[in-house]
DNA sequence: TTTTATAGTTACTTTTTCGTCCCTACTTTA
DNA sequence: TAAAGTAGGGACGAAAAAGTAACTATAAAA
């Protein structure tokens, strides 16, 4: 992703939610608790695993979501929101509000929104 | 960007802010008011025409912004935010402000946030 | 007469992103 | 005895995204 200059807070905190699935994530750990790796990624349908750890590690780093290892043998991880993760709820939940209204008037009809649109797509 | 899917609303208008430069545009419209293309290409510093043109062709498309040709003969096109586009200054002034929190928390110490820190980042 | 400005479009190239596949080590189940 | 589940790590490669540069038209300014 370019870089909008860096001196916006905004901007790393778009970094951080934009990522591809990590809203849905962020979602269903804030709306069913905390979950293991495996349960989230089923609740999460279609992500990778590559990319669920990946998500979960910066969403760590970031102090968004916390991580809990049983060291049992078969090794059990529990990952939860933290207090910061659920700040973010709400705005998740503004925008989701926003969104259902957008919905109702249609906005999303003819859906090729954020598709680069560039004229080299590769097929 | 690989599909959340389609059925929640929130995805929609995350890949709609989500574009680069999306938000820093609509924040100078938003700031400073309608604006000329090259006046808002000079007020996002190094974005390309291109990615200008393309995210103003999106937001227009998503009834964002409003875009108004003066057919002079060095045409003269004016950009603006749509009432829909108000809208979403709530969330960007929301977001902004938990970022603003985040800060002063030092969470953006470290930032290498949102990108994917794959391990095949060559160079 | 050449340059400059406007608001782009198009082609080309590079960079980044993300899915797929194969690997771990141990236990439980079939 | 063989397979499956647990929570990933790492390599590879395709595809998408975004930058760069060159092109459009016309009129006014130098």
């Amino acid at each position: 992703m370019p870089r909008t200059p860096p001196q916006c807070p905004m901007d790393s905190i778009l970094r951080l939610l934009m990522g591809p699935w990590t809203t849905h994530i962020i979602w269903v750990l804030s709306d069913q608790g905390p979950q293991r790796f495996g349960v989230l990624k089923r609740a999460v349908p279609g992500i990778s695993t590559r990319m669920l750890t990946e998500r979960l590690r910066m969403l760590q780093r970031a102090g968004v979501v916390w991580r809990e290892q049983a060291e049992t043998i078969p090794p059990a991880v529990t990952y939860g929101l933290t207090p910061r993760g659920n700040d973010l709820r709400g705005v998740l939940d503004a925008m989701g509000e926003i969104a259902e209204r957008w919905k109702t008037e249609g906005v999303f009809e003819d859906d090729d929104l954020g598709g680069a649109a560039s004229p080299n797509s590769r097929v």
